[in-house]
DNA sequence: TAAACTCGTTACCTTAAGTTAAGAAACGAT
DNA sequence: ATCGTTTCTTAACTTAAGGTAACGAGTTTA
């Protein structure tokens, strides 16, 4: 699917809509200030001991985030079309401890976290949708962070299947394994049993 | 340690103040809206089912959040002195999935999230202090989430040891079985292996 | 075309967690 | 002080995940 400038301009305002509703003076200051940026598959967009100070909203393709422990990478997220991807630690202006790069070739919205104070004075609209956001995302991490806990390696991934059934069709099986916590001969190794319940 | 009006009052503006600089009468405001609560351990703050509206901060002891999966307790947090639980799913209004309940006599602010308008509009700086502190929180979360996802259930034991020494006193250790995803029995082996180890 | 690489699967052995059951220790209430 | 509940530990057995290695199918590269 290609993507014109106004199909994407569309799909952010779409995203916000969700929160608040924006004046057209409104939508042309964060249209104004949303960067549009092209990246191929593989692109590392961050690196661990890097300062991120960027947060990033997908409008295309696929973004993964990830810890390289004992040289083996540990996939903790995956990010697809419409959702946002704040990464931890930059309000503190801490080094990143993870990488993120592109599964994809991908089409992002850069948007830089040095929020403009003066823009919040001038547009309170736009720190109500700032806590808006974040309060969702935060309500939904916690709850994916309760359902991982809860759950056994094999629910998760009956899980995944159900709520995000285009992951398991779009990213390699390595990565899913190491997303649900396991080693990929693991996940294997699961699906065979699961085919076996089955019947 | 008894807490009298004064000192309560000077904990939660303590936590404030960590995110914003707030007036005399943005401070008083607060006061007003803040409702100290006590209760005994035991006690049942959130049912599942039950639709919960109410964020809390704890001034004093302990609170846990756990599911009930198949007759069984599964916690997935704890929140102690100067910590904030805004249960998640509010927001939307659905029923909670989980409960939440003192693991110890304890006092807790008690803020409605049914936040005023009109607040936010008079003092914006109340907006901007919601949505820092919730941005906090969010990255917070997030960092736990992926350490506990690329940890061993033995290395979430150490790092809690390590990071919350209290509440490895504090809690039961059936209870911190839960929390760190395995049963009491596989935590009492654990420990005999780690003396094991260390020696 | 051949070699190299990526990705998924299978097998064998080891390690650790789950299950069930039982008993010991600590704590509270009468 | 005693009874009962709660909490922790131990043991024997079962289940599933980790580590290592090898194989094969599909792609990419030379």
């Amino acid at each position: 699917m290609q993507l014109n400038n106004d199909k994407m301009d569309q799909i952010l305002l779409n995203f916000l809509a969700r929160y608040v509703i924006l004046s057209e003076e409104e939508q042309n200051v964060i249209l104004e200030l949303a960067i549009f940026k092209s990246f191929r598959k593989g692109t590392i967009l961050l690196k661990e001991g890097q300062l991120s100070k960027d947060a990033y909203f997908v409008l295309q393709g696929c973004i993964r985030c990830y810890y390289i422990v004992d040289t083996e990478e540990k996939t903790t997220a995956f990010y697809t079309e419409s959702e946002t991807f704040n990464p931890p630690g930059a309000l503190n202006h801490t080094p990143s401890e993870y990488y993120v790069d592109c599964l994809e070739d991908s089409i992002l919205i850069v948007a830089s976290s040095e929020t403009d104070e003066e823009l919040f004075v001038k547009y309170p609209v736009l720190e109500k949708l700032c806590r808006l956001v974040s309060e969702d995302l935060h309500s939904k991490s916690q709850i994916a962070f309760d359902n991982f806990k809860i759950s056994t390696p094999e629910q998760r991934y009956l899980n995944l299947l159900e709520i995000r059934p285009d992951l398991a069709q779009r990213i390699p099986q390595y990565h899913l394994a190491s997303y649900l916590g396991i080693t990929p001969q693991s996940l294997s190794r699961m699906r065979k049993r699961l085919v076996r319940k089955a019947s």
